[in-house]
DNA sequence: TTGCGTGCAAATCTTTTGCAGAATG
DNA sequence: CATTCTGCAAAAGATTTGCACGCAA
């Protein structure tokens, strides 16, 4: 998964593990410590993630170790707070932070599996007028733009990953 | 999945199953029966689908039983062979033409489900112009806008699907 | 105290794979 | 005739779910 961030951070009233127990107590649901060691883990830095990577850090520490099904269910939470955006790459799906994060697209390298963030404005416009055309009511948008990044260039085309599934 | 088409089929030399023998030829794989009644239906109309649909409607007909096994085989051939273009909606994997056929890009109707296609030059220029400025060399992207559609619009929104997975 | 949340294991769902027999070149 | 393909069933990988018990409110 990428390790390279391409945008600055934005900034936001609530930390994220504010902003989910607001979210949380907004609909009744309850504040458990495996909800707070969870967004406390994820929005430590900024990365793309699966579940499994979730799993295998928090289990490295006795005290954080909680189970697949509550990770896959807390991961859901966040998604419908609004705080994580998910995509799936490869069939396997991928989490985002999408709060105190700017609106962004991606490059996806299909030779080292690298994300490249990249944002833009034309972007944005171009979206909202084409959905204007099919009178169309937009709530967000992904681009994901395929190829090889320039590290991999110089390396040499290494072989793909057989499906190019974006 | 989707039943709409936005856009005019363009002009090819050879049909798609003379195309994907063509193929199969110049790779030393076979022309069985399985393939070919496989490209026929997948090309008879263009319409967007996955390997269960394709199953479904090919075992109505005792002539085209095929096995689920062939089945993914063959796809990923015709994914392999350019002819088709694979993309997940929802964790499953979806196809569409890549044959015959203009590039285009989706709004995803969360309401419906129904994809709808459109074209734009422009966004192929934003997207060449935004790889050049990271030297990565572009093979091709994937743009999916998300929201309502107008006639999901005025049913006044309905549920929509609970994971809104791109 | 009253549920909601968690962990566990089993269940699903989708796609992949090993292998023996069938079909193609 | 030599292989490649296919079908079957089992395997694999990812995510979801049922249920009994524990913990937050």
């Amino acid at each position: 998964m990428s390790k390279e961030y391409a945008l600055e951070s934005i900034e936001v009233s609530l930390s994220p593990r504010e902003r989910f127990v607001e979210y949380l107590q907004s609909r009744g649901k309850r504040v458990t410590q495996q909800r707070m060691q969870l967004v406390d883990r994820i929005f430590e830095r900024h990365e793309h993630f699966d579940a499994d990577e979730l799993i295998a850090h928090l289990s490295q520490n006795k005290e954080t170790r909680i189970s697949r099904a509550t990770i896959y269910r807390t991961l859901d939470e966040l998604v419908d707070a609004g705080m994580l955006r998910a995509m799936s790459l490869s069939g396997r799906r991928v989490y985002e932070h999408d709060y105190g994060y700017p609106q962004h697209d991606h490059l996806h390298c299909k030779s080292c599996d690298s994300l490249i963030e990249f944002a833009s404005d034309e972007l944005v416009t171009l979206r909202d007028a084409v959905a204007r055309e099919h009178g169309f009511r937009v709530t967000g948008h992904r681009l994901i733009i395929t190829g090889i990044c320039a590290p991999c260039q110089k390396k040499q085309s290494r072989p793909a990953s057989p499906l190019d599934l974006v």
